[in-house]
DNA sequence: ATTGGTAATGAAGTATGGCTTCGAATTTCC
DNA sequence: GGAAATTCGAAGCCATACTTCATTACCAAT
């Protein structure tokens, strides 16, 4: 029910269609599937410390940015 | 070895003692063990999401504060 | 209507690692 | 020196991150 997760997970989403990749492109980078991606950008579970590494550095930004919520972000939503 | 482990442990010291609380007083109000902060602390073990909201709670900082490297002697918030 | 590409979802299983307890050693600091 | 704070080890528990497989749904285009 973390609240945590699930704003982590849109935001992992934002990021990733920021990037313009897929849910299977990431996996691929991460070596995660593409059910766990899911899982995570729907706040289903939270990644731990290795998989946030890998996450960060395929997208290009730092993991702060992962956890920065603070804006409903006027691109890309939609 | 995760990097990201052992400079989220730092920065998390790095709070907690801002914060004027010991890892006991920490642990107390987290409900983890001393032990389970020091190893945080030393990038043993990264958290999971569950603790790191307990932990930004605790220290009063948003999360994203926990992974902001980005300075040694930083004065962020305020 | 059907194809093709993407994502959601469920169920069931594995195993990693987050966390604990206990005990002792070490460092820090007054 | 001595107490408090932190480190370290080892062993074990168990929650959960992640997997595999299989299905379903959505959404554009054609």
């Amino acid at each position: 029910m973390s609240t945590l997760k699930v704003q982590f997970g849109q935001q992992l989403k934002q990021l990733r269609k920021r990037h313009g990749i897929t849910q299977e492109g990431l996996a691929g980078l991460t070596g995660l599937t593409t059910e766990s991606i899911s899982n995570i950008e729907r706040g289903i579970f939270g990644p731990k410390f290795d998989t946030l590494e890998k996450l960060a550095d395929v997208l290009e930004v730092p993991v702060k940015q992962l956890f920065d919520f603070s804006q409903p972000n006027s691109k890309v939503s939609r």
